[in-house]
DNA sequence: ACTCTGCATCGACAGATGTCAATATCGACT
DNA sequence: AGTCGATATTGACATCTGTCGATGCAGAGT
């Protein structure tokens, strides 16, 4: 049933929407810039780039948050990250038992191949 | 002659290189992300986003800062994001007269399309 | 030399962000 | 019920970031 662990409730970041003309075409609207900045803003930082690519090139299409202790950060740190990933609709979250499941949000990754076309 | 408006010499926030293997890549190296997070966190505010697409966008391959004053911000705001913007490595600017022109670094939009491949 | 115009830089300030230690929460298992 | 392990949340702190007004500076034109 897929919750998409229901934390980020309460954080209006305006998550990632269906979105967005290349970057390059003409006139680009504001508002698309947001959604786009949204996205941008969750990757511009070394342990989220990380993180997601953990994510991403995973397998099972799924990591558990088990598997990602060994960035050079503590475990409040690394929950934080993932939730800054969640907020602006990049990943999605199930807990499974004991354990946290992530994986790339459906779109996302068709959606940043788009950037330049 | 080109001379990339020397302004950003003394900030040392590591340009976006030649960079990457794609984001979906198993084992993406600590230090790729943060050349990539460099780029992504350039990008990741609304105005930057706006600004880079008036440049990548325009038919001339650049941009007279003159041309970008309508974003709702003050001009020595809309400076210091062409700042933020340059010492990415994202753009390159160049005074011609009077006038400042700024248009996208070589090898810029190519990188930005293999992030997902 | 002086003035004007276009753009960059500086100084200040409020708000956002990354990090950690401590604590809470949620499941599983006795 | 009680404990334990895995994540999330909270609170605090230092640092970073976006914005503005004021100022500096380079080129053009008089």
């Amino acid at each position: 049933m897929v919750k998409a662990t229901s934390t980020g409730e309460d954080e209006r970041e305006a998550a990632v929407a269906p979105c967005c003309p290349p970057l390059t075409a003409p006139d680009l609207p504001a508002e698309d810039a947001r959604t786009m900045a949204t996205m941008f803003k969750a990757l511009g930082e070394p342990i989220r780039v990380l993180l997601f690519n953990r994510v991403a090139a995973h397998p099972d299409g799924e990591v558990c948050v088990c598997d990602l202790g060994d960035l050079g950060v503590g475990q409040p740190t690394v929950s934080h990250h993932l939730k800054k990933l969640r907020d602006a609709g990049l990943v999605l979250s199930e807990r499974r038992g004991t354990w946290v499941y992530y994986r790339v949000a459906p779109g996302v990754l068709a959606r940043m191949g788009a950037i330049t076309r």
